[in-house]
DNA sequence: CCTAGAATGATGACATGTCAACGACTTCGC
DNA sequence: GCGAAGTCGTTGACATGTCATCATTCTAGG
């Protein structure tokens, strides 16, 4: 079930050139100041392994949607900037994959739904936000 | 969700040596006439590309939990054929297996929760069977 | 100041999966 | 029969992710 709502916004996504990876790294890496993070800080707010961060980082790196630059607070780290072709397309890609979401997940779903995949979600274990604005 | 309960699974199963791709690969491989079926087929069943699969099969046929067999039946095809390794790796680990979804996912869900989920999953698309033995 | 220990990011070795070829073989239509 | 077309399993080239390990660098305690 997950798998095919994910194949769908994966492919979405594709067609703008981003992976869900490239969107998630984007997408959290804009909201930072000066569109610039630790690789490590960035890591924990994504729930992603270092390791696996400074894997992704290296791809995006090569397509030039991201940098690195030497941390001067720390001669250990490194920090990750957004690109402006980085920028550039997570610009194109949000509008698509925003509606790829809502068609593909949103608009399927009533409050009832929600409320309940909430509810079975909490009972397997599921410790992610989810943006639940329905507490409220 | 599905992730978290799936690392639970997957870390069980890895304690009894198998992946969950060995797992329904063996599983399913059990269940054939000699436990035996070509590549295609098997893979159909079990709705993995015969890319997957071949692969798959390959790094399983390294640890000896399967055999490949030239299909006389068809020179263009394989047989996969479960071997005493994997017909016993399979043994051990199949308990362990059940008692981990039953203890991660069937038993945290009642029956309203599987209904929901049902409905859910069906509302997003879903095509899989995952052998719902409510609806008699 | 100086060292023991912790943290950072990179990387080797793998496991897993996709996609687009490809060679081998079968099958279908004639 | 025979050639075109399809199918079978494999494979190269990648993308993604894990785990353990490593060289650097930082930091805390003496």
């Amino acid at each position: 079930m997950t798998t095919s709502v994910r194949a769908g916004t994966a492919r979405d996504l594709a067609d703008t050139g981003l992976s869900e990876p490239d969107y998630e790294v984007l997408s959290t890496l804009v909201e930072r100041p000066g569109t610039t993070s630790t690789l490590h800080e960035q890591a924990a707010k994504m729930g992603w392994s270092r390791s696996r961060l400074s894997r992704h980082s290296s791809r995006m790196e090569v397509r030039g949607l991201i940098a690195r630059a030497p941390d001067p607070a720390d001669g250990r780290g490194c920090l990750l900037v957004l690109t402006a072709a980085g920028r550039e397309a997570l610009r194109a890609a949000t509008p698509t994959h925003l509606e790829s979401v809502r068609r593909r997940f949103a608009d399927r779903l009533d409050a009832d739904d929600l409320r309940d995949l909430l509810r079975i979600a909490d009972k397997l274990g599921d410790r992610s936000e989810e943006a639940a604005p329905l507490d409220g």
